[in-house]
DNA sequence: CCACGGATTGGCT
DNA sequence: GCCAATCCGTGGA
């Protein structure tokens, strides 16, 4: 028996290419799918926050490329992973057209599959305690830890077979929050930040 | 060249 | 609520 996330198909370049709010918006609901040593860790994503290269002073592309943001000015359909004060890597998928330097951060995810290994990646553990489970991937940092990427996996082409995004088999039903992003001061009263209603893996209540 | 702050997290008060 | 951990790009001297 196939698993669920190779029967529905990965989501085509052309879900990337179009405006960044709309790919925001649309990026909850779908699964983030991760495959690494033969094994699939896989999550739904519930909370997203969008960044504008041209207009969004918080971006980290605004004010141009360089060596650090430069996968943010690819094409649509890429992810770019960044290093944050000295410890954490973060990722987005890349949005629009080249040279744009748009993107969506991926701030929570809903574990379902791979949770086990998720568990290992996060807290070198076999067992997790509730208060970890719940902490797994409520996170931009938490995330990648628990889905073994970084900077590596920098400019990943999400057309391919390590890391996609995939319609999922979950109900399509919910409520769509908007709000200011975490954690920023420039920009800061932009309401970019989307996520899940009353979903428990959404990083900040 | 050096100081500073950042799209965060986890531990301690 | 506060703060350390600790890399890297930016900006001022």
């Amino acid at each position: 028996m196939k698993n669920s996330f190779e029967i529905y198909s990965k989501l085509p370049p052309k879900f990337y290419r179009r405006e960044l709010l709309d790919v925001a918006k649309d990026l909850l609901g779908k699964t983030f799918v991760r495959k690494i040593n033969k094994k699939t860790l896989a999550g739904v994503i519930v909370e997203v926050e969008a960044y504008d290269g041209r207009t969004d002073k918080a971006a980290h592309s605004y004010g141009g490329i360089n060596e650090r943001n430069k996968t943010m000015f690819e094409q649509g359909g890429v992810l770019y992973v960044y290093f944050i004060y000295g410890i954490h890597y973060c990722c987005n998928v890349v949005t629009g057209q080249k040279g744009i330097g748009s993107g969506v951060l991926i701030r929570g995810l809903q574990p379902a599959v791979g949770i086990n290994t998720m568990i290992k990646n996060r807290f070198g553990n076999i067992e997790a305690n509730e208060k970890q489970l719940r902490n797994l991937t409520n996170g931009p940092a938490k995330i990648t830890q628990a889905l073994n990427i970084n900077k590596m996996q920098n400019g990943t082409d999400l057309n391919g077979n390590q890391i996609f995004l995939a319609e999922n088999n979950f109900s399509k039903e919910f409520e769509i929050i908007s709000g200011k992003r975490i954690g920023i001061k420039k920009s800061a009263d932009l309401l970019w930040r989307f996520y899940i209603k009353n979903n428990p893996y959404v990083s900040h209540i």
